[in-house]
DNA sequence: GGCTAATTTGAGTAATTGCTCAATAGTCAA
DNA sequence: TTGACTATTGAGCAATTACTCAAATTAGCC
């Protein structure tokens, strides 16, 4: 019999990272994850001591994914706030294959977990926290270029974008149609651009 | 051995609702639902033919209530629209005991549901449309009584009025303090609030 | 080729899963 | 009191769970 190609660390994350994110943390098996990563048990546990810290490697993939799309999005942005507004509208748009994975894994995290895997959730809400940092700083950035007024709460419009964001990413992975979804995520754009100065 | 008192369904569903909201459908074992409700395996199965039928009927449950109250709150309200913009007053006010309870148990249930229990993830978002047809009519009634202008979306502005319930909810279950919470809401009925004709 | 260290293997572990059913306990009309 | 009927019990089932480890395989170096 001979022995398998040694794994690649960031192809069997991202493998693990589908499973989960198509099944849930507890709803996926070990076999699941054996036919994902193409590894036997001990191979898995050699190289992620665990479930769970194997989960927790997906899911800080994940998220560091995420702040980098975000961040270069950011930076490419003709505005700051043009640069959110265009951010939801490419959610609204965007139609992955998979259905399953149209959620956002932080937020499915975060409601699958149980009070027993408290370190999972934690971690989840931390992340989440980090984004909508994140997201803030984009808004203070608007403020320091004075597309916003000079009093306007940057927390609480990043809380208020993100919400946006979890809403439009579950009800993409609902099934919402093309167009339905679409003119959602116009929705919360204009209500984003909606804040600009009008002098700017 | 004594037998234990005949188990009454209503309770018996109350007692299985709160178990699954806290636990989800997959970490949620026999064991904790011989616990919450009080009874035997044997017994269960007698009364609920499975754990898939179990949750269902829960699940039926906590759409009715939640459906009961949404028209008792329509009913009451000074005007539609004024009715909506408090609702989300309400759940941003609401501080539930239980923080595992926080996020909408159908938007729980939705992504926490795996392709291989599409019994369940269905009838979730059949629910779910139910409840935003709802929301729909409210905002129908809004407009036949001048409060929206005539050539308002009813369905458009349901689907983001549901989207809003349901991040707010999930913001609920994160952890966000009181204060940030309602500040939250607020945005979210003032929004809804700002539709309203000027003449009206 | 031969040696060593590092990996992978996969049968097997104990524990838990959802679930069954023969035995038991209770109820109530006759 | 009896006996027929229903509801409850809980030990136990096969299947699955997350996980282990001694043996087998390989790569790298001399």
């Amino acid at each position: 019999m001979t022995r398998a190609r040694p794994y690649d660390r960031d192809t069997a994350l991202d493998a693990a990272l589908t499973v989960f994110w198509q099944k849930g943390y507890h709803a996926t098996s070990l076999k699941d994850l054996e036919a994902a990563l193409n590894m036997k048990p001990g191979s898995i546990y050699a190289a992620f001591s665990s479930k769970e810290s194997l989960f927790l490697s997906a899911l800080e993939r994940y998220f560091r994914q995420n702040r980098e799309e975000l961040r270069s999005l950011a930076e490419q942005a003709e505005t700051p706030l043009k640069g959110l507004a265009d951010h939801l509208r490419g959610i609204g748009r965007k139609h992955d294959a998979d259905p399953q994975c149209r959620a956002c894994m932080l937020i499915k995290t975060l409601l699958d977990t149980t009070a027993s895997e408290d370190m999972i959730a934690d971690t989840a809400r931390r992340y989440l926290d980090q984004i909508k940092a994140e997201i803030a700083a984009a808004f203070d950035l608007a403020k320091s270029r004075g597309e916003l007024p000079q009093d306007a709460d940057s927390d609480r419009l990043a809380r208020r974008y993100q919400s946006n964001i979890t809403a439009l990413k579950i009800e993409a992975h609902r099934g919402t149609d093309k167009a339905d979804l679409a003119a959602l995520a116009e929705d919360m754009a204009h209500e984003v651009e909606r804040l600009r100065c009008p002098s700017s």
